[in-house]
RNA sequence: GCGGAUGUAGCUCAGUGGUAGAGCGCAACCUUGCCAAGGUUGAUGUCGUGGGUUCGAGUCCCAUCAUCCGCUCCA
């Protein structure tokens, strides 16, 4: 198994370019200068993701009987996020100390009073080195307001000193100024520095609904859904009810949910927008541990069936300590980008955890009564819960490949998207061999038409054909279909009305009469 | 959030205070009987954004936004 840690920063750069250039993925508001965290998908990325969300649902839903799917709203009450956890759970006031670097609860710092000494900069004497960075030191009342004291704030600068060979020796503090202070709370009591400004870690996006809303009314507050889970549990007992399902069953939804994450990163990796497919499936609570086994094994054919092999994925066995509390057992399913090995997806078997609390926080009853063996008790869920856009973001990367195809000692490299036929954004381009033959043209318009409302297909006469090739090699197309002479039947009765087709990955050519086309792709891209 | 770096055409980048550039890509035409870069012509720039210094700023300064790398964080 490769280095956990290796990374690959140029092979990302190349697919990042190549979303872009492509139509894949473009950033969210980038003429004005771009929105941080919040991706758009172009003609081509729409196509790929709706390719693996409708390949996900079809797999998932449509061909399981015991599984049926739902759509929840966005917009979450403020009790279904109070009873999850969500709302109590992380909205602490945290901010950090400027030396230290440890993180404070804000609210349990103490008020102290003393004598501030503010800098506005510092710089080595020789003048060498110097920066502009602000920073201020806190002497207590009751200690004497001794210089030496306050020159220990200079340690904010040490670090940035040493860069540069600096000794703290050698600092000279700009601007110094001071400032007598009442009652603030804006200095670490174990050594006097500032902190930051006290940020809340709640990482939900808080709204207000209704047109009149107070902002601190809680009856008016709502949330934009951190999960699609939720919504899933609250609607449990109403699609059990309607829908005649026996347990054990599962519910799947597909959507968007938000986190305002504190720092997105690596392209559409970690976004504050994102998608997720979701099953929770609800058992008994002695199946539990062996179904989420069985869901850990589905979960690998169906990344096989997208084009990630199975020894890609690393199957993480979450350690005790490690897990949610309420979690007896997850798998975290990762996957090694070329920024690092990071999460694909958790399969997690949370126990009677969410039912329990939405049953406390509704009041309304979760159990389910077993008619074969007269029991009633509280269903059990495993949940597999993938993220769409990570998993768009492994296809791409999975499907990326440079070849090495010098000829005549001319060095030549042709860029691959090599992806399952079934995610394939255009399944098929159909040329011309030359766009000056109307014969060619015609044909080529035809067979473009007939197969239009059945795949995506993409009609090209421009240039060289082999640089139309090579085109549909750099989007992924798995098969291009040419119009030649031998279409016409110039080249003898027996190949009239025939294609060549030609491969992506071999670049291979065979060919085809026209009429068996539309079969012979159908039976390649579902 | 902290530290470092970067931001100029669709992409990759050059431009060191004095008229905005290249390669690739893109569009049109020519050429082309099956695997890119042959010929001719052309389009595309708030130089990330906003201030400041200057006679003059892509270039220097400040702020801000975004991206990348390393920490941190990820209920």
């Amino acid at each position: 198994m490769a280095d956990r840690n290796q990374t690959d920063p140029v092979k990302m750069e190349k697919i990042v370019s190549l979303c872009k250039r492509k139509g894949f993925i473009f950033q969210s508001a980038e003429i004005y200068g771009g929105l941080n965290g919040c991706w758009d998908y172009g003609p081509l990325g729409v196509e790929l993701k709706r390719n693996l969300k409708d390949y996900w649902w079809r797999v998932n839903v449509q061909e399981r009987p015991d599984i049926v799917g739902m759509d929840g709203s966005i917009l979450t009450h403020n009790s279904v996020l109070t009873a999850s956890g969500h709302v109590g759970g992380f909205t602490d006031p945290l901010c950090d100390c400027l030396l230290s670097k440890e993180r404070l609860r804000a609210d349990q710092i103490p008020a102290q009073s003393g004598t501030a000494f503010w800098w506005q900069g510092a710089r080595s004497a020789d003048g060498s080195w110097s920066t502009k960075k602000a920073f201020s030191m806190l002497v207590p009342s009751a200690e004497p307001k001794d210089a030496k004291t306050a020159r220990k704030g200079a340690a904010q600068y040490y670090s940035q000193m040493a860069g540069h060979g600096l000794t703290p020796a050698d600092i000279e503090l700009i601007e110094e100024t001071t400032e007598e202070v009442r009652d603030s709370v804006r200095y670490n009591p174990a050594n006097g520095s500032l902190v930051t400004e006290a940020r809340s870690f709640n990482l939900m996006f808080k709204t207000t609904i209704g047109a009149a809303a107070d902002e601190n009314d809680p009856s008016t507050t709502g949330w934009l859904r951190p999960e699609t889970a939720q919504s899933i549990f609250c609607q449990y007992k109403n699609i059990l009810d309607s829908s005649r399902m026996k347990i054990p069953f599962g519910i799947a939804q597909i959507g968007k949910s938000f986190r305002n994450e504190i720092n997105p990163r690596n392209f559409t990796f970690r976004s504050r927008e994102f998608e997720q497919m979701e099953i929770e499936y609800f058992c008994r609570p002695e199946d539990g541990l062996a179904l989420t086994d069985e869901w850990l094994e589905r979960c690998l054919v169906f990344y096989e069936n997208i084009g990630i092999p199975r020894d890609k994925i690393h199957i993480l066995d979450v350690p005790d300590g490690e897990r949610a509390f309420y979690s007896q057992k997850t798998y975290d399913l990762e996957y090694a980008f070329p920024f690092g090995v990071q999460e694909l997806q958790g399969i997690a078997f949370r126990t009677d955890y969410d039912l329990t609390r939405h049953g406390e926080g509704s009041g309304k009853p979760m159990e389910y009564f077993d008619e074969a063996s007269r029991e009633k008790f509280i269903p059990n869920v495993v949940e597999p819960s993938a993220g769409c856009d990570r998993t768009v973001l492994a296809v791409l990367c999975e499907a990326y490949d440079e070849e090495e195809l010098g000829k005549d000692g001319k060095s030549d490299i042709r860029v691959v998207m090599r992806f399952h036929p079934r995610m394939a954004p255009i399944k098929a381009a159909v040329f011309p061999l030359l766009k000056k033959n109307p014969e060619q043209v015609r044909i080529a318009h035809e067979i473009e038409e007939s197969l239009r409302p059945f795949m995506n297909v993409f009609y090209d006469e421009g240039g060289a054909v082999g640089r139309r090739y090579r085109r549909m090699d750099e989007v992924g197309t798995p098969f291009c279909i040419t119009v030649d002479f031998a279409t016409l039947g110039e080249e003898g009765e027996e190949l009239k009305d025939t294609v060549t087709i030609r491969h992506r990955d071999s670049m291979e050519q065979e060919r085809l009469p026209i009429k068996e086309l539309l079969h012979w792709l159908l039976k390649r891209i579902r």
